[in-house]
DNA sequence: ACCTGAACACCGTTCAAGT
DNA sequence: ACCTGAACACCGTTCAAGT
């Protein structure tokens, strides 16, 4: 046990643990993975999980922002595409954490810091499309409105079986709805 | 200890488990309340839940088949109003089982016999949503996107918290969506 | 058929103790 | 500062036993 142990020693532990959470909240679910399953996948026991991140709750926020951040990393082939596919670009790279997102809803009931890191998230979302309608050319008045139906609407398609075909059409209906309204 | 208890016995004390149960997960949260809470609720001990409900799950689908069923017998009211109020209503009425709906969404990923109440319940709102376009003479082949929109924006009106005015304008610009591909 | 006491395996979390 | 063994209170669920 060396003494004076290096600050990266630290984070390359707390890397392992986030690492390996992430890989079984994303294919078993945040509620049927235990503490005890994540330590011991990351080589630790339980109790040293909770001195590295507080609780349980501490580890999913982790997780969120890894997944938010390699999803922005990505986010660079996004540019070329015209507004429809990349709306399903946007989709692709949420289902990656779809599971996640059913437990940030219902973990947002009772936890105060997964409800602020859920709220953040959304005004980051609503931002980011209210600059897509504006480039579409959606009359100001009406921006706000679309933005949060668009959210909610891919939030939907998210967290319910919906066949590939399907989600490219309901989008569109979307785009549709959005542009009919514009000054173009 | 009555010999012949009449089949009307097992109605009542269902109902009361069923009614102790609502109570329960519509202000504190279905996670939150344990089987041993609705039992002494319901005046039983936790195993005797088990015998008429067989899990957890049992209750929930029983509490919302009774939630259900008294917002189906509210809907009289519905018939006379215009359709950005028609839609604010059902709103209204599903906010009354806000928490559950977060809730089936959860227990959907892991337990099958709420994965179908739930595909029952879309099934259901996305008719009615359906026959609300079409009377408002949205072309037929536009209507089902748009059902699918409106039931995806309740969801997410649903789930987050929103003011009042701005639900009324997120539905009013579903519906003027809607109507703006309308023959008329 | 209906209900219970007692137990089972597990959960998230805590804490005193070690290095 | 970092990590652990052992315990705590609780959970959903089961089962043999009673009436």
């Amino acid at each position: 046990m060396p003494r004076n142990r290096r600050p990266r020693d630290r984070e390359e532990k707390r890397a392992e643990i986030v690492t390996a959470a992430r890989a079984l909240f994303l294919d078993e679910g945040y509620e049927a993975v235990s503490m005890t399953r994540i330590a011991r996948a990351a080589g630790v026991v339980s109790n040293t999980v909770y001195w590295y991140f507080g609780d349980k709750d501490g580890i999913l926020i982790a997780v969120l922002d890894e997944v938010m951040a390699d999803a922005l990393e990505r986010s660079g082939e996004l540019q070329p595409l015209e507004p429809v596919e990349r709306l399903l670009w946007v989709l692709t790279e949420l289902e990656r954490m779809s599971t996640l997102v059913t437990t940030v809803h219902a973990r947002s009931e009772e936890s105060a810091s997964i409800r602020e890191w859920h709220e953040r998230f959304h005004a980051l979302t609503d931002a980011l499309l209210r600059l897509e309608f504006a480039a579409l050319g959606v009359p100001e008045d009406g921006v706000d409105e679309l933005a949060t139906i668009a959210v909610y609407v891919l939030e939907g398609l998210l967290m319910h079986p919906v066949e590939p075909a399907r989600k490219r059409a309901v989008l569109a209906a979307v785009l549709r709805g959005a542009t009919s309204t514009a000054v173009s």
